[in-house]
DNA sequence: AGGTGTGAAACTCTTCACAGCA
DNA sequence: TGCTGTGAAGAGTTTCACACCT
């Protein structure tokens, strides 16, 4: 997922599953939406479906925080958000400065979830000039050259980079330079970072070829079932011509 | 992943593995920059580099595609390219909407990876009149209503949701009726959709959520080291008064 | 009775390490 | 010699199913 090198290596000293921690906001929104409903308790069963997942995986999930439900009733609404809000370190105000305020960069800045939930927009950077000063989501953009100030005096920590590819690398160096150890990357390339920093990647056009892969798939099968053929194309001869199907050779129906 | 159900329960017919699907984008991204750079063959260790995973993992994945490398040499660039982008479905041209046009939908429009490889902005839609007709990026927007026809006209079989969240699972009904079938979810809500439907998601804030956890471990980590408390923040006493630590229970530094 | 917490089984994914081909 | 392709081992994740508590 990231460049860095993973988190807890061989021994996981107070491990929760990365797995796991992938699926607590999760949790904790579904909980948020009864909390706010009032409602007062709930069980493994109805909170798994409400955070689309299934419910011993949930159980096992809140297993790795403790003991936090009663048997026979279900989990305390108000009490497991705390929980796992402090889990998740929510708990604490986390200061987070967005560069690139592009398109992206300002919906980003935009964006209600940000402030909601720990997070707070602490500054708006961009490497345009005529941008500088101009309010996004009214927090007045500052310059690129800015950026080491920003980062010591408000004591960030996560960066959110929205530039352009080409630019994403050298941000990010400059950003953990100036003390940034967590970045949200939107732009599209692998960015290489040290040891201990972590790198999470949003990237859309990733997530639409695995979509459009599956959507392949699908209308392979459709055809498969009206008896037309399957694999995709033609197997075209190309330079290495020694190719052979994925295990041994697939006794699929041969395209024309 | 998605609330729709996962692809090949069991038995995987042409079984390539969910996870490698994932990285194929991201060795096609490579190749790409390759290409470019008119590379003629690459190994699997500079090709790993370059996409940021390790070279046992890229070549196990390949080998899910077929025999494309050759010993002693390495992979001829532009025959994986195309081998890849065939298998992720790109050499066809994909048609999507985009529906929700505020700054996020802007910026999804304006993104030019869209367009690149396989997919093309079939269609802008918001559910404000105000907005119909107004270009972005180069395409006039159009009211929902039109939704279902602008779906069936164009054959669109992939939808990407930007609405706020409370318009998400109505929107993606809508899509569905009208014959999509696979949806990229940016609004922060579970959708949940008929079996057959694929759905991914992009959440921010969860994103940004994950990173706290890491960042939070790694300040009590430091922390650690120079002999304070590790654990958050303290245990007040809440509605269960019987919870225990992870593993039985920690036996850490109690804080004050 | 009802629903959590969890060992154990099943499955998936990653990594190792090396046989075998160019 | 150099690098791919891959069995086999290992790690991580999900699911099952039921003991146990309320």
């Amino acid at each position: 997922m990231a460049t860095g090198r993973n988190h807890r290596p061989a021994t996981r000293s107070r491990g929760i599953p990365e797995a796991t921690v992938a699926r607590l906001p999760l949790y904790l929104r579904a909980l948020t939406a009864l909390s706010e409903r009032s409602v007062p308790t709930v069980s493994s069963e109805e909170l798994a479906a409400a955070a689309g997942v299934n419910s011993a995986k949930l159980r096992k999930d809140f297993s790795y925080l403790g003991s936090y439900g009663t048997r026979g009733v279900g989990y305390d609404v108000e009490y497991l958000v705390y929980q796992i809000s402090r889990e998740l370190g929510l708990t604490q105000d986390w200061p987070v400065v967005i560069v690139g305020i592009g398109n992206l960069g300002a919906a980003l800045a935009n964006y209600g979830g940000f402030a909601s939930r720990g997070f707070r927009v602490a500054a708006l950077i961009d490497a345009d000039p005529a941008m500088a000063g101009k309010p996004v989501a009214g927090i007045p953009v500052q310059h690129t050259d800015e950026l080491e100030k920003i980062i010591k005096d408000n004591g960030v920590s996560i960066g959110v980079i929205a530039t352009p590819a080409g630019a994403a690398q050298q941000v990010s160096e400059r950003l953990i330079a100036a003390g940034v150890t967590s970045i949200l990357n939107f732009a599209p390339t692998v960015l290489s970072v040290p040891e201990g920093v972590d790198v999470r990647k949003v990237d859309l056009s990733i997530e639409l070829q695995i979509l459009a892969f599956h959507e392949q798939r699908k209308a392979g099968e459709e055809a498969a079932a009206s008896g037309a053929d399957v694999t995709p194309p033609p197997l075209r001869g190309g330079p290495a011509a020694n190719r052979k199907g994925p295990d041994g050779d697939v006794p699929a129906v041969m395209p024309a």
